[in-house]
DNA sequence: AAGAGGCCCTGATAGC
DNA sequence: TGCTATCAGGGCCTCT
């Protein structure tokens, strides 16, 4: 379900609710996530305050104190309900029919604070839930991960000399997390997009101008479906049961057959699979 | 080593 | 209505 900006999404809104918060119990009612759910996972959780929600890339991590962490992963389909005790209310980041709704089937883990509870649902079970017990745990789990486009890591020479020799097309390593960090299958194709570069062109044969632009556009189309809430795909919410809104910006995801949005462009949006993933793009102003 | 493809899993939707 | 096939926002693993 999600990429850098959903998540980023339910970061905030999770860290109003849970910041400094005892976990009282945990109920693993499914262990078989993406990863087992380590047996120790409800112990170790137990009696510990949630210091802050923070993330990185797509990666919740719930930070407790003692310096230890809870690492959430949201896989595909994963996602996150809060429930009121007292007031009765139903926080979810995932919208049915009569919302607001808790999914009644895959509610897999359920943490408890004192006035609240955290479900954690997910119907694909790609997501997961790790423990990481210091600092250097928590380095080592994302020692294989690229910069995130924020960073200032993320410059011209670092994508010239990744992309030296790279016969492979741009669009696999804009969601390639070793390279970059945070993009997933919706955003490459809108990033791609407003860089005016065919996804199929090899990395290799990218210009510095091209690079230029998918560094600054990355960041651009990030920040402003963080800034929008997200994209409301499948009914994404973040976890105050608000709408994302930039579903109605995307230019050319889901678009296939559509015609180009830009002013005085007469392309249209075809769709490829690469690496078997479906990739979007304009066949005029994207050639 | 780099790159392509498969697999984990359930549910929504399209097509017959 | 009911079947089957295809696709879905991710990440890891294997094979060539």
């Amino acid at each position: 379900m999600p990429e850098l900006p959903e998540v980023e999404v339910v970061r905030k809104s999770l860290n109003q609710k849970i910041k400094n918060k005892e976990i009282k119990k945990v109920l693993v009612r499914n262990k078989n996530l993406r990863f087992k759910v380590p047996a120790d996972f409800k112990n170790f959780l137990k009696n510990k305050k949630v210091t802050n929600v923070s993330r990185f890339s797509k990666y919740l991590i719930l930070c407790l104190d003692k310096k230890s962490f809870c690492l959430i992963h949201l896989g595909m389909s994963g996602t996150i309900h809060l429930v009121n005790f007292k007031k009765k209310n139903i926080f979810t980041n995932t919208s049915f029919y009569n919302s607001p709704l808790l999914p009644k089937k895959h509610n897999h883990i359920e943490i408890f604070f004192k006035d609240l509870k955290l479900i954690y649902n997910d119907p694909r079970r790609f997501g997961f839930f790790q423990i990481l017990k210091n600092d250097d745990q928590l380095k080592k789990r994302f020692k294989h991960l690229g910069p995130e486009p924020f960073h200032s890591r993320f410059s011209l020479k670092y994508l010239n000399d990744f992309f030296k020799g790279k016969e492979k097309n741009i669009k696999s390593f804009l969601i390639d997390q070793s390279f970059v960090s945070g993009i997933g299958n919706i955003y490459a194709s809108e990033i791609l997009f407003l860089s005016k570069i065919y996804p199929l062109k090899k990395a290799k044969l990218l210009s510095d101008n091209d690079c230029k632009k998918i560094i600054l556009n990355s960041k651009k189309i990030l920040l402003n479906a963080i800034k929008r809430g997200g994209s409301s795909i499948k009914n994404f919410r973040d976890s105050n049961g608000i709408n994302g809104n930039f579903q109605k910006e995307f230019n050319v995801y889901q678009r296939e057959g559509e015609k180009c949005k830009k002013s005085s462009c007469t392309g249209m949006i075809k769709k490829v699979f690469i690496s078997n993933r479906s990739t979007f793009f304009c066949d005029i102003c994207q050639i």
